[in-house]
DNA sequence: GCCGTTTTCGGCCCGACTGTTTTCAGTCG
């Protein structure tokens, strides 16, 4: 899966090229721009592509024309592109590092290498700390010190990456081994079967009587950039991605014991092992030894929980926050699953700023056994994203309308909207446009920087407005990239109860919002959930499993999640 | 550099905010 370094090192063309703009060029950052987001978010292998269609397939997908498929086709038969290391000859920095850092663009980056040589973050926080960038003309304190923020954010996530970009990276690598013919069974343990929203490495078990030819062919797979430590039972590897990752192959008396162990969290399997100590067992990644160090059978996990006198509990729940007392009072809940999700109630099209049509997304949903979705695009004022008026969604639901018809029942298309709520807490179309909506989701996108009482009375005021049924992404946090704009949540959990405003888990893997942390506060109060995707493009419906891995975070059951209701019942539940 | 019911040239989402300036460049969405 090559996908996220070409994406990457388009998307640094596109950044090293918008510092000398020229009227023409600002065109061509836009191409490299759009071809990165393409690429990034394929759920295909890019190689994979070019070696079935070469050229001309990659030449079909959206944004890639005959030049950036040959800059792919270049970097898929050379490992490199000469178009990118002309560029980095001029700018040697670590542009998508330093562009990360919140208030560094591009042209912001290369002035300070001009300036003070700043290649990377090492060298711009020793400057910000020696004050030499507020000196700077076109700096200043302030800069300085957004500057040195944004690095102490950087560092306190450094090394992690979003689940969503390292999940498939480790399903393709679980696919590959499992293809080899050489083990019996591999599993993923670990924070990412947890479906921690953030991975530092990825852990890999493997059942096989082959260690040395699973390690073999472990360390040669594609994805591998080099062999840290390699045995027969563990190796460990660093990924092009940048992480690392741990194999070990397990022999089958010791399965369940490694997968209970290697799936932590640490201060979980504490918790499981001073229970293990009191009863007189001894537990280890090989297994749970009796009195006399003798190996009592647990092939599986549920059998080590179950000798302990624990019920099994799910993965997403072994973070210490009190499952494990829930799991000795056979108390775990029954969480929410995917299959229980029947539709998604916040999608785009190519209307607002999505990629794909109405009806490429109702195919879309379709396929991925939905009853219905909401089609929910911006609305006027966020100009950006192509936000419509209400004329523009009163033809655009005449389409939606036609295409329910034709449908014939297979699936059902809500007409609805992700309202902007604007800075004084009005909503961004009028009552009646909204009020002839199905399904009607709101959203801040604007005015992060507000007072934590501005904005607390701002949303609780969109929520009082009687019109809108979901709110979306709640915190507006973005993961590594955005904190979450100050709102008091409890205020926030209130008014969405009073007003029956549904929260939503945006499943948006940057986003993942509510957090599994604040669903559990949420919770408290008699709230219901969304669990939706905000796709902004038919691949994106795929996003959904990391919502639900973060409601199950959350402990959520499937009665609190109004999309697990079917068709006739989501919309009795809207019309309240 | 892409794309096409404006179709092989010429258009391509651009407005608001911030911090720096003293009229604007850079960033963000």
């Amino acid at each position: 899966m090559d996908n996220k370094l070409i994406a990457d090192i388009f998307n640094d063309i596109a950044a090293m090229l918008s510092v000398d703009e020229t009227p023409s060029s600002r065109f061509e950052v836009r191409a490299y721009q759009k071809a990165a987001l393409t690429i990034a978010t394929l759920q295909e292998d890019i190689g994979d592509i070019y070696r079935k269609e070469g050229k001309e397939g990659l030449m079909k997908l959206p944004g890639i024309g005959k030049g950036l498929a040959e800059r792919i086709e270049e970097y898929i038969k050379t490992g490199k592109i000469r178009r990118y290391e002309e560029l980095r000859k001029r700018y040697p920095i670590d542009m998508k590092a330093l562009t990360s850092i919140e208030g560094i663009g591009a042209k912001k980056a290369i002035a300070l290498y001009k300036k003070l040589g700043i290649k990377d973050v090492a060298s711009l926080k020793k400057a910000a700390e020696s004050h030499k960038i507020g000196a700077l003309s076109g700096f200043g304190g302030k800069s300085e010190g957004l500057i040195l923020r944004g690095i102490q954010r950087l560092e306190t996530n450094k090394g992690r990456l979003l689940l969503g970009d390292a999940l498939p990276v480790a399903e393709s690598m679980v696919g590959k081994l499992i293809g080899s013919g050489l083990v019996v069974k591999v599993v993923i343990a670990g924070s990412m079967r947890r479906m921690r929203e953030t991975v530092g490495d990825i852990d890999i078990l493997a059942l096989s009587d082959k260690g040395n030819e699973v390690m073999d062919f472990f360390t040669k797979l594609p994805d591998v950039s080099g062999i840290v430590v390699k045995g027969p039972t563990k190796t460990t590897v660093s990924l092009k991605i940048g992480l690392n990752c741990d194999l070990r192959v397990i022999a089958p008396e010791s399965f369940g014991a490694a997968l209970q162990y290697f799936t932590g969290s640490k201060d979980h399997n504490v918790q499981v092992r001073t229970i293990a100590v009191r009863m007189g067992y001894k537990l280890n990644e090989y297994g749970l030894f009796g009195r006399k160090g003798q190996l009592m059978p647990t092939k599986e996990e549920k059998d080590i929980y179950g000798r302990l006198g624990m019920q099994y509990m799910p993965p997403e729940m072994r973070e210490a926050r009190g499952e494990v007392k829930l799991a000795q009072e056979h108390k775990i809940p029954r969480l929410v699953e995917l299959g229980d999700i029947r539709g998604d109630m916040h999608t785009h099209t190519l209307e607002s700023d999505g990629a794909d049509s109405i009806e490429e997304m109702a195919d879309a949903a379709m396929k991925a056994d939905l009853d219905y979705f909401a089609t929910t695009n911006h609305t006027k004022s966020l100009g950006i994203a192509n936000g419509m008026d209400e004329r523009g969604f009163a033809k655009f639901f005449k389409r939606v309308d036609k295409l329910n018809d034709s449908l014939d029942g297979k699936i059902r298309v809500l007409k609805g909207a992700e309202v902007d709520i604007l800075k004084d807490g009005s909503l961004d179309l009028d009552r009646e446009c909204l009020k002839s909506m199905d399904c009607v989701v709101a959203a801040v996108h604007s005015y992060f920087r507000m007072e934590e009482s501005e904005m607390t009375k701002r949303v609780c005021k969109a929520l009082e407005s009687g019109l809108v049924h979901i709110f979306a992404h709640p915190t507006g946090r973005e993961i590594n990239v955005r904190e979450q704009y100050p709102i008091d949540l409890e205020k926030l959990f209130v008014a969405a109860e009073r007003n029956k405003v549904a929260l939503e888990i945006n499943s948006f893997p940057i986003r993942l919002d509510l957090s599994d942390t604040n669903i559990m506060r949420a919770s408290k109060y008699k709230v219901k959930f969304a669990i939706d995707t905000d796709a902004h493009r038919t691949s994106h419906f795929g996003f959904l499993r990391y919502g639900v891995g973060t409601a199950r975070r959350g402990w959520l059951e499937k009665g609190r999640v109004m999309n697990t209701l079917p068709l006739s019942g989501i919309m009795k539940e809207l019309e309240k």
